[in-house]
DNA sequence: AACAAACGTTAGCGCTACTAACGAAGTTGG
DNA sequence: CCAACTTCGTTAGTAGCGCTAACGTTTGTT
């Protein structure tokens, strides 16, 4: 017992975090998620942008222009919190915000040749951060480790 | 264009969020994130619980009794919110607050035998959350999914 | 004796996900 | 056709988390 003691913790300064709670997937997520977060909050912020309106561009491009519900249901942005993300994005003038002359209730929203522009340069931003984020990783176990976090979002999604 | 258009958006019923944006490790994280931190948080609830009881619960138990400051080095949980913390377990009787006669400035924790046990029914607890969390993988993808996360998060703790 | 460091504690900040309620505009069913 | 429900944009507010600042007190260092 004393001996096992000995070698558990061979008394070389402080002890270390127990594994069973460091081993724990919940609570890998969340602080990796805190760092990754921060990486990529920093990051866009050095480009004068953030996360929303990576979202918001890249459904624009994709799916075309649309309402703000459309939007906020494809980037997974609350509506109440789409409000500033499009006064911020109408404000840099990379989106354009009109009413629907088909339903009063609706803008329209689209993204401009600017937005555009700098939708292009956001891709490049975050495949970078990426690139430091997933750095440790070889090509293939990112691959791995996307697909992975895919199937268990998929499935509590789906599954609630 | 239209061709492939038609082919992209088969028209059948709202546009789907774009790969660009599903596919970002930092979104797939933080949105899986959250989902986890849901359901743990709510499995521990229900045992009158929350994730910081069992990560202080369980530094005690492993590495023996000591004061906040050790126990926040330990747990990940600020000095600050510790305080809260360690109150809700001294008044659930799962630890003891005691001064430490040698050091007037500390606290010495000590885990409770009502705690070793509460410890060990939040064990099994999250044993079975972390089941339903990782449910759609297999144990060996399980394994896999923890290494992918443990080495980047290492990567991205000793590397700021 | 003077200074710096560590301790527990209180207060507060910024961000994120989320809910509630609103008036206005559209849709649906009897 | 009108009443009932739904959807839209918007404002306001909540709770939790990670984190910082400052405090008085105690302890180590020079």
């Amino acid at each position: 017992m004393t001996r096992a003691e000995a070698v558990d913790r061979p008394d070389d300064g402080a002890p270390k975090t127990p594994d069973r709670l460091r081993r724990r997937a919940s609570r890998l997520l969340s602080q990796l998620t805190t760092r990754s977060d921060r990486l990529i909050n920093e990051g866009l912020a050095r480009a004068d942008a953030r996360k929303w309106h990576y979202a918001v561009l890249a459904s624009l491009q994709e799916c075309g222009p649309g309402s703000q519900a459309t939007l906020s249901r494809l980037s997974g942005i609350y509506r109440s919190d789409m409000v500033s993300v499009l006064n911020e994005l109408t404000e840099r003038h990379l989106v354009e915000r009109a009413p629907d002359p088909d339903d009063q209730r609706r803008n329209i929203i689209t993204i401009s040749p600017r937005g555009r522009r700098h939708l292009r340069r956001l891709d490049k931003v975050l495949d970078d951060l990426h690139d430091e984020l997933l750095a440790p990783l070889t090509p293939a176990e990112r691959d791995q480790f996307v697909q992975l976090l895919t199937r268990l979002l998929d499935h509590h999604t789906r599954t609630p």
